[in-house]
DNA sequence: TCATGCACTTACCTTAAGGTAACCACCCAC
DNA sequence: GTGGGTGGTTACCTTAAGGTAAGTGCATGA
């Protein structure tokens, strides 16, 4: 998604910060608490270790998660977590989430089936 | 925006709906009621004709927009208008726009200016 | 008659996002 | 010493989204 130079309202600016294919779903598996690089690839099934980095650089720049690195001894730990801007995020993001889970997933629901977010 | 074959919670879909370049603009502007594809085209600059026609064809199958076409006398008239669908993203879409507008254009905003939405 | 507006369509092109796969340095366990 | 885990980087390639510009058919107005 190409970041554009002025925006006319906060919708398209919001929808920038968050527009990358993978973006929502690594907010979404952080919102649980701190995940380390290798938990989000897990967590993420499809995603690659360039465009998890990548999107993780710009979420970062973007103030919505802080990366956070530590040594065990001599072992390196990376860990992600949000950011309150980024919680304020997830937050805003509910009523979107709820919506497409309602109208766009709906079809899927099995009865006993555990819902999605 | 690739099309996923499949959503593992409700907000890439709902992204997927939503991230085109335009679409938020569209359904911005469809909020205040009914429009024609000329008022549309002027009232979103930038947009080209090619896209604008893309991306009201891709919300008119997703259920967002209805296409009303209508002859006065032999004028074609093509009026655009939100579903209840789309009036209920729009509702959801809400949120998010606020915490774009507090979070990331807050800096432009000049004390007398006209808050955009 | 010519231009203009309406609502597009068509062919072509550019660009950036994302994917593929290999490689890197460091460390630990077997 | 080699295989696996940590957290990446790098070069290259593909694809689709979006942009450019011209053309279309019909109607009205000057």
């Amino acid at each position: 998604m190409t970041r554009r130079d002025t925006y006319v309202c906060g919708i398209d600016a919001a929808i920038d910060v968050v527009g990358g294919k993978w973006k929502v779903l690594i907010l979404w598996a952080l919102d649980e608490g701190p995940l380390r690089f290798g938990e989000l690839r897990r967590g993420i099934p499809g995603v690659t270790e360039k465009v998890l980095t990548t999107h993780l650089r710009e979420l970062e720049n973007d103030g919505i998660v802080s990366r956070d690195e530590a040594f065990e001894g001599a072992v390196r730990r990376v860990a992600y977590t949000l950011t309150p801007l980024g919680v304020s995020l997830n937050e805003a993001l509910a009523p979107l989430g709820d919506w497409g889970r309602k109208h766009l997933l709906s079809e899927h629901h099995e009865p006993g089936e555990v819902s999605p977010r």
